[in-house]
DNA sequence: ATTTTTTACTCAACTAACTTGAATTAAATA
DNA sequence: TATTTAATTCAAGTTAGTTGAGTAAAAAAT
């Protein structure tokens, strides 16, 4: 009848104060220092609503104050902001052979953070493993357990019941069959979140990176292959089944170079990290040992920026179908790949000017560069439990 | 500081009932007939407060019962439906030379609809044409106008800050300077939305279309040029100003085409009506007086089956490109162009396998036409605001 | 045929969380 | 020093939900 997973259900009370709570959150993670009078204007709340929600956050030590705001008239408000100390959360990036994991305070800033080899990813591996880098990170970084609000597991997709895995490399098998979250749940003992890195990506830059302002983005994220998270609303974008954003797979030259997904000139077999060793590999000139895409570029190597220039071409192709279909603020790129390439790409790129995107009064420049590093993914795995503490959303069931 | 239009507001008990009466009648549409207490397990309330809230909603008018479930033990339970004719919407479609009018009733049905030559689609000749239009409208259907909900208004995109507009042959000049909702919302005195066809289509494929039951899938849409409408959960996507979704002027063939937007082989220059003229024009062969696509197409005209080719080749490209970015449930083809045509540009798809769509559990085809033909935009203006009353949404301000 | 079980629904009391209005505090300005 | 402005608190009032007891009506069991 109905399906589980559907529907937006209804309010009463309590769901009415857990949806308050995080509306001033979210203000305040915008805003901060703020006013519990300027919170309330600003969130459709009486103030004394608002003192009432405040006095309690204050009590669980997720906000604090700040001192007095001066200079103007009438008696002078009590400024709130993140304790980032309140609470924390992790984020851990599972990799073919390694695992990053994250550990953010409450205010989005990196605590902690470390990257450990993992030889087999498989999931009677993995989890164990994983579960024993938290508990690490947990120790090391001297926090107490009690004010962990959740861990963001982050995989490459596609997910669930597609079966289907593009990126040649991605994680090995063994994972399909089993539900991820609850598995992790039950190791972990706090709550899961399982999300792809382009959208962890995209929300860690909304939590604290370059698009804090941003309700509607875009994130094109470099990993082993090629993502796009989509932040629409302040939500991030999933589709049916949890699989949208694979714009790795969009064909941007017809007949184009062969991908393993099966097709023939996807933009990922041009601009991603396996695009551009596949492209110095065939120009067969000679590579320094232990060479990196950062060094090469640093060298002048002239295959690495002949690479750069077509690399970008097909990007510019990508952005400006991504501004066309999603009408974003801005377009940010990043991942794991150093910021010198991707501050290459951006310099390259030549973007469509009979675009929506073009227009005069722009306040965020059409395309970004990621303010989170190689840690992105991991990141973006913490920040989106922070975000989900913090950000209203329609209740659905589960 | 907090711009207009964005950030999540609180919630209070006025504005719980308000969601929670969108939430009953959300379900009911879906799932009619229901009785309360099967609404009350789905909708995550207490049956009291479902109860309230019915009770309600038949003293409005916008429910009816329908005698009583039998077969089951217990108590039957009393079903409620949607009274069809407790209310109605209106949607107005301009077109640069002409307006279509549609009236829906509650249970999205079309009850009238009307065409009309509109010479002079400036706003200080449209907008009292458009009251002259929904004024008759309303007075033919003989409907009580305290009942009317609202009116729809459907024009090409884009809108807004942009000042662009792509669409060679779309509305003149005039609507740029002017808050159009707010002349609207004056003129017709009800309520109105502002909406671009593609996303207007959407919604009504979801009201009453093929789409009923789904909260995440596409719509291509050939108006004067060719549109995208998005719904993902439940609710149609805008964009950061409401211009999400310009599928038309994405680049399927690198220097195609010249396309009136300054770029080369658009989409919309080999896969649109306008794209389907030029075609026909350039191949220079005899055309019957007074054709139409739909005539060429039963006459099998070699011109016509070999653009109805290419067009389904750029259309198969970008079908895949939407599936691989917004994961949808199906992709659904319409708008103000035959169904044969339609049907015949599907029959020709050649759509990627190597795709996140081609998954075998299908409930949907990949592909499907629209159900509601030419009035497509207009029955969708009308469509958005039933859906608007009826669907439960996160509240903005503004 | 009667009793039991099951399910739907109503009534009345209760409660959580928001709103309102009056009072208090504290800075800037007159 | 008095007045104005703005932030905040206190206390009472309101809305709309929940809870628990009780009634109604059909199917199943005795």
């Amino acid at each position: 009848m109905v399906e589980e997973g559907t529907g937006v259900i209804g309010s009463n009370a309590g769901r009415s104060r857990s949806h308050n709570r995080r509306v001033v959150l979210d203000f305040v993670r915008a805003h901060e220092p703020a006013g519990r009078a300027e919170i309330s204007r600003s969130c459709g709340l009486s103030i004394q609503a608002v003192s009432n929600i405040i006095d309690t956050l204050e009590g669980e030590g997720l906000l604090r104050t700040v001192g007095h705001r001066s200079g103007m008239r009438g008696k002078p408000a009590l400024q709130y902001q993140f304790n980032p100390d309140g609470a924390f959360a992790l984020g851990v990036e599972i990799l073919p052979d390694a695992m990053v994991c994250a550990l953010l305070n409450l205010s989005g800033k990196r605590i902690f953070s470390r990257r450990k080899k993992l030889p087999d990813a498989s999931p009677e591996k993995a989890i164990p493993a994983v579960t024993k880098l938290i508990a690490s990170a947990i120790e090391v970084s001297g926090r107490d357990r009690k004010n962990l609000l959740g861990t963001g597991i982050v995989m490459p997709g596609p997910f669930g019941k597609s079966g289907l895995s593009f990126s040649g490399a991605a994680v090995p098998g063994g994972w399909e069959s089993i539900d991820i979250r609850q598995e992790f749940e039950k190791a972990l003992n706090c709550p899961v979140i399982i999300e792809n890195d382009a959208t962890a990506a995209a929300v860690s830059e909304r939590l604290a990176g370059a698009a804090s302002e941003l309700n509607n983005f875009c994130f094109i994220y470099f990993g082993t292959g090629l993502g796009l998270g989509v932040i629409a609303g302040g939500h991030s974008q999933r589709g049916a089944l949890g699989n949208a954003g694979e714009i790795g797979h969009i064909i941007t030259k017809a007949n184009g170079l062969p991908c393993p997904c099966g097709n023939f000139g996807c933009l990922e077999t041009y601009a991603s990290r396996m695009g551009a060793f596949a492209f110095l590999e065939k120009a067969g000139g000679e590579l320094p040992e232990g060479f990196t895409l950062a060094s090469l570029l640093e060298a002048q190597n002239p295959a690495m920026l002949e690479w750069v220039e077509v690399a970008a071409l097909h990007l510019s192709q990508a952005i400006g179908m991504v501004e066309n279909l999603f009408d974003p603020e801005t377009v940010i790129l990043g991942g794991a790949i150093a910021d010198v390439v991707i501050d290459a790409l951006i310099a390259k790129l030549d973007l469509p000017t009979g675009s929506i995107a073009n227009r005069p009064a722009r306040i965020y420049p059409r395309v970004m560069r990621g303010s989170s590093g190689r840690l992105t993914a991991a990141i973006g795995g913490a920040a989106m439990i922070i975000h989900r503490t913090i950000t209203p959303t329609v209740t659905v069931f589960h």
